[in-house]
DNA sequence: TTCGCTAGGCTACGATAGTTAGCCTTGGCG
DNA sequence: CGCCAAGGCTAACTATCGTAGCCTAGCGAA
């Protein structure tokens, strides 16, 4: 590689995604990403196709991440305390990553990138089959994924304006869903 | 008023809700939706602020429009076919306004917006009161909205890609969130 | 009847961002 | 020692939001 590379594609991923968090997804323009890595705009599209490619990377990055966190969750052996820990992991990485988290699931925003999370479920899914039967695992996965998901997003987004404790309102749920669980009872 | 008016505040957000629900968030163009009313891109600001005051107008129109649809849906009197019809009609509104609705819950895109749908909310704290009991009814209402809510993003994101049959999913998440209410038993 | 006032159009323009075209420098390798 | 391509850069094109400022039509008062 002749005359030394000035930047990489991780390091522009790894700026775009702290932009991102930082500014929100409309702030984020090329020429801020060229800047955190010392280059200049155009430059950029020696790495990374056009900025929709870009996000594409930056999620992918996170998906990536975010799985690993599960994964380290999911590690005691018992289904309920696994399940606690992953919803636990889930909820704290949005709440670190709430704009790349919010992203993940905009249906326009990257197509193929949700396919990424599904690596994800994997260990979901071990954990839920011991809980809920095999029968029931697919529904009852979707389920937990569907609660924690819904209300990490309100969450996130603010929609929790009622007033009330949220962190019991979280406990709440957890408890219900565990507790409904069809193969064993309880918590 | 002289000069009779071409179009309308009205006209215009409905012709922008029709475009953002066909062609996507980012494809919303000022210059489209001027044409679409029959006038040109810089007469919009006679009406509207600006392009993400249109966004705010639409997504008002949107949760006045959901918000009416679940008071309708919530008249038998029976607590549990309230909250079954309500949860029908919640994702069947989605369903037919996918982009709005994902647009309802972005954090960044309308401060406010999720103000709104809390209006919303009325109806279903009533019945879920007498379902969880005085007690329970924030903590329940909360997970009931989180689990419809995420279900029906994951859904539109196309993010259940595990194949199995999301209707019986669907059923299943509501079947276990009813049985599990405090306040009584069974659905 | 007439004439001013203003709502509500319009064209022209400026600013910002993504993206492309095409040039130049650097330095590894034959 | 010189070729050549990776990887910078500047310049320029395009689309879009938004503003400035002009023009017209018709309501209503004199």
């Amino acid at each position: 590689m002749p005359a030394h590379a000035q930047t990489s594609t991780a390091a522009i991923v790894a700026a775009g995604r702290h932009l991102l968090e930082e500014r929100g997804a409309d702030a984020l323009t090329m020429q801020d990403v060229a800047e955190a890595v010392g280059v200049r705009a155009p430059s950029l599209y020696k790495r990374v196709r056009s900025r929709s490619d870009l996000f594409r990377l930056i999620l992918e990055d996170v998906a990536d991440e975010l799985t690993a966190s599960l994964d380290a969750a999911a590690g005691s052996g018992d289904p309920v305390a696994d399940l606690r820990a992953m919803t636990a992991a889930y909820r704290g990485f949005a709440h670190s990553n709430p704009v790349t988290y919010t992203l993940m699931f905009a249906p326009d925003s990257v197509p193929g990138a949700t396919a990424r999370s599904v690596r994800s479920s994997a260990a979901l899914l071990r954990v839920v089959a011991e809980l809920a039967g095999p029968q029931h695992t697919l529904p009852a996965a979707r389920t937990i994924v569907a609660w924690a998901h819904g209300f990490i997003t309100m969450e996130l987004a603010g929609a929790f304006r009622l007033g009330g404790d949220v962190e019991q309102a979280w406990d709440f749920g957890l408890d219900q869903i565990l507790a409904v669980m069809p193969g064993r009872s309880r918590a």
